[in-house]
DNA sequence: AATGAATGAGCGTTCATTCAT
DNA sequence: GATGAATGAACGCTCATTCAT
């Protein structure tokens, strides 16, 4: 990807190499503050740019913050499909569900969080557009649960869109205290998996033993 | 040259019999589009009156705010400490508190709703206050899961400050789908509950009949 | 002055008993705030009422204000022309004059204050009014000294125009601080004169004794 | 949830090259109306630009008021500290200070005016500032009417307070009547330091031929 | 690649005033 | 005689955005 140097007007085809780091800054920005609570100039501040700097690298805030939105659900929606049309049992294919939509808090919690928080503030179209993303995300989970139930996996008598949101929404308000309680990833996962499927009860080995 | 402060008695004997109505109507609104993406001008609309005549009833769009978040907390920590305190078994605690928990969802839910999701928009001072109310209710939760495993109730090897955490993600979730999904919170408490204490495993009968 | 009472309204020729208390905690405001930084909430607060109360003495601020105002100059001009006109040697009269325009901050200081610091914000009609009466009240002065000058009562080479301007100054300005500084109207008088027809020097016996 | 605040760096390393123009606006429209009596539209269209725009060069209203009564008190106390200590006689001292007193009315005869009449609107802390450098001026003039009074050129008898307030008073109200009365400072100064020092008194020439 | 200067639009708030009671 | 309720108008201020450089 050799980098041709435009003489004079880079339009949007230009390298703008620090843009990364621009929307990096918007994220960190938007979880602390939310969408509505964040200026341009706080954003430029933790850049150490002017703020009118911000439109070389954006056409508005709008924008920054629905690029921001994207990174906080692109691929989502891909792992998971993968794990959901697996050959797993519905056990383990809802805990690698639980596993691989908490993983991206490891390294892009802020874009988690602010899609999250304040995706609702998106403009209409884009809104839409994730929205899909996450009822992509809620069916595969209900989907799993659902074939756990008609496998014999699960309880026959559970509700599975109320199972469903009740499972996302434990995983999604971690990433309001992921970064504050000081735990690993791996380990939250093996947690919330175990209370999902096997809940608090004391399930007695005998039950292991006896397969 | 010193201001010479007047006696200043007090400006409003008055009742001012529609701030219940207003409180409300703020409720409605910031629930819908968050403290800074809420304007003085929406609730007016929602109430039919001029956006000036709000400062009749509330000197600031903050002090409306903070009135709507205390009624989104209140009674929460008064009703769990009762249950926590009480005589049944962790179990039932828990579900007790589960249920507790999503009461207000019923009638106060706007209330909770912006507390959960805009609370961090408080001035620093009542920020503080409320914070102590919820982390009384953590506290509550966790405790009653600490004794659940120290009375053998619950798996000696499960995390509490993580399972605490994971209880009241789900549980505050429920806030933002409750009205949409068309679920009775009796229903919502049930399920939340055998959720949590017995997991989606199917409990066979052998259980009880080794009682 | 039977007081009829009226049965209904009242309309303006009707009684209004604490009027001149409203006035007098008007001024004292005004003086102290000034009239673009007085709020009709401020005089209302003095007087223990309601800030919509004021409106059943005076229809507006400014009517309140025009009648501090010319509470603050009237009389002024009549004492002064009939020491003005009278037959004592100049130096005497400019000594009466300059007493008799201290007086009036004994008893009606604030009064006198805001007609001197805020008459530039009465509505023009009545800013020409009382603008009148000061320059009355400037022309008495200027004679006085003018008959001292062609007398030979005074330096024959002044400039009477300043030199009225001077003592008018040196007057006004004690409205500023009479209060203050805890000294008597007599006293200030004295003081006064004695500074502006002999001045600091020290004036020998050997020139009465010239005589 | 501590909200971590941003680095910060500098945000106006611009000089603002318009700046002086603006506060030179600002005491003009500030002398005319009064602090309170001052709309920050009118600065603007003093200076032909967008209200909107004073706040690139000023955070505040009140900001931009104290740059001007700032600029209207500085160098009083220094000018005036030279003189009090020198060598001549208190006469000539009192003199100098009525001139250099006087002296700024000429080119910053609007920061003075703003300073003399609306200091009191400065919010409490820099109103205690700019109040020492007043009181430390006065401090200058009783000091040397002391010292005249001391070393016998003055009355042994004079209130030096009261004369102190009375010079002052003079010389600030001038302040007020400068401009229009189309006189220079020059005159104003020998005029008033006649006055203050002789009285209108004639004194007689052999009073000087005598020494 | 970045910035200084400026602005349009709108927001939260104040405040004098009105009016039915 | 006084007040509770409400409002119109304006004010100080913020902020995303533009644009010439």
């Amino acid at each position: 990807m050799a980098v041709v140097s435009f003489p004079s007007k880079p339009r949007s085809g230009g390298q703008r190499r620090r843009k990364p780091e621009i929307v990096e800054a918007a994220a960190r920005v938007f979880a602390e503050r939310g969408f509505h609570g964040t200026t341009t100039q706080d954003i430029a501040d933790v850049l150490g740019i002017r703020q009118a700097s911000l439109y070389y690298y954006f056409p508005s805030k709008e924008a920054a913050f629905e690029q921001v939105c994207l990174k906080g659900v692109e691929d989502f929606f891909e792992a998971a499909k993968l794990i959901a049309d697996s050959n797993a049992s519905a056990r383990e294919r809802l805990s690698l569900l639980i596993n691989s939509h908490l993983s991206p808090l490891a390294d892009r919690g802020d874009f988690v969080k602010v899609f999250l928080n304040e995706r609702q503030h998106l403009p209409t179209e884009s809104r839409r557009r994730v929205g899909r993303w996450s009822r992509g995300v809620e069916r595969l989970f209900e989907a799993v649960i659902k074939d756990g139930v008609a496998g014999g996996e699960f309880r026959p008598d559970l509700n599975a869109r109320l199972t469903t949101l009740a499972v996302l929404g434990m995983c999604n308000a971690a990433a309001s205290w992921y970064r504050k309680e000081n735990v690993g990833i791996a380990m939250l996962s093996v947690e919330f998996s175990r209370l999902v499927v096997d809940g608090l009860g004391k399930r007695a080995k005998p039950k292991r033993a006896r397969r």
